[in-house]
DNA sequence: TATGCGTGGTT
DNA sequence: TAACCAAGCAT
């Protein structure tokens, strides 16, 4: 164990920590839900979510209750839905095997879905069950840097990596040390720009000039995708919503139908007896996932009566609060149709400023 | 083991 | 704009 470095760490934490984010408390339960949601997300985008879930579902009690449609309502916008969908299965592992109780024991929490070495090993120590090292990108990004390893991502490195986590970490404030180890890896060792001056591990021998030459990578493939979306519309106010299917994207989410043919689109629409002359109106919408530069064009159609078309009388959905959890995209173009048809709609986007 | 998974943000 | 990153995991 390298007891300088985790003195220093500890000693920049007293004063300079993260100790009041709404999940420092001591509750694996909560301690759980926001891990999840932290994963590959930030803490500013969190905040919101996560207090709207532990207000609704303040334990495990509550939770094991929920739906998996509730669940998705509420994770709504988070993105990576996974994760959700996890949190589901797990809360039924724990209902049933650990009696609805978060277990202590490390491999058991390992062993719940979605949770992975990083994610066990934060919740079991912030819940005090245990101390051990953890490896995220702020820890990966402040290692790298302070002992000069190479930015390659192989199993290798990562190997490297984990050890070099260990052997930081203090068996002592363990808890106290991951935390003030993304705390400076997401206030002071930051991607860009670091602010070595008023780093603790700045008189440690750390290594760090400049970053080690980032390998060329291979060209992020990101593929140019049209979609086609329908937003179909009731005299009542109401949106046409299907859920996607298992093995698409957003599987499980809520949305207008969506297809990546025009052709199929049309055909759709011929065959739920939905004339084209019904459409109101047409606007684009640029949607970016990881790997996908999704272009949307989204139609409208007005339906005044529905009884002459093939649609199911059970997927209609109150416009104004939809209450199925739906893709960001489609709560673009919701928006979009909003700000455009409904004045009230306007005047209360205009009033919120 | 390289890739898919969402969304928001920075450079 | 395009590339890259963010409290990773599962397959």
């Amino acid at each position: 164990m390298s007891t300088e470095f985790s003195e220093s760490i500890l000693r920049w934490y007293e004063t300079n920590g993260r100790k009041k984010l709404p999940w420092k408390v001591k509750d694996p339960y909560k301690i759980w839900i926001s891990e999840i949601m932290l994963q590959q997300t930030q803490v500013a985008t969190v905040i919101p979510y996560y207090n709207k879930f532990v207000d609704t579902y303040p334990d495990l009690q509550s939770l094991s209750k929920a739906s998996l449609d509730e669940l998705i309502l509420i994770w709504s916008g988070l993105g990576y839905y996974r994760r959700i969908k996890n949190i589901f299965l797990a809360a039924q592992i724990i209902s049933k095997k650990y009696n609805n109780k978060f277990p202590k024991d490390y491999q058991a929490i390992l062993s719940l879905p979605g949770i992975g070495r990083t994610t066990a090993s934060a919740i079991s120590t912030f819940s005090g069950y245990s101390h051990r090292a953890i490896l995220d990108g702020n820890v990966k990004r402040i290692l790298r840097r302070y002992y000069n390893i190479s930015y390659e991502n192989n199993s290798k490195t990562e190997k490297i990596l984990w050890e070099k986590s260990t052997h930081v970490t203090p068996l002592k404030k363990t808890s106290q040390f991951i935390q003030a180890m993304m705390d400076i890896g997401s206030l002071v060792c930051t991607r860009s720009k670091p602010n070595c001056r008023i780093c603790p591990l700045r008189e440690l021998n750390c290594l760090y000039t400049e970053d080690v030459q980032k390998i060329s990578r291979s060209k992020k493939n990101v593929k140019k995708i049209n979609m086609y979306l329908l937003t179909v519309i009731n005299s009542l106010d109401e949106v046409y919503l299907e859920k996607i299917e298992s093995g698409m994207l957003w599987e499980n989410l809520y949305s207008g139908p969506f297809f990546y043919s025009a052709i199929k689109m049309n055909s759709w629409l011929k065959k739920m007896k939905i004339s084209t002359a019904k459409i109101k109106n047409k606007f684009e919408i640029k949607h970016r996932v990881t790997n996908k530069d999704i272009k949307i064009t989204n139609y409208v159609y007005f339906l005044k009566n529905n009884k002459n078309v093939s649609l199911s009388t059970e997927n209609w959905y109150n416009l104004a609060k939809i209450n199925v959890g739906i893709p960001k995209y489609f709560d673009k173009a919701i928006k979009v149709y909003r700000s455009e048809y409904e004045k009230d709609y306007v005047q209360k986007i205009e009033k919120r400023g």
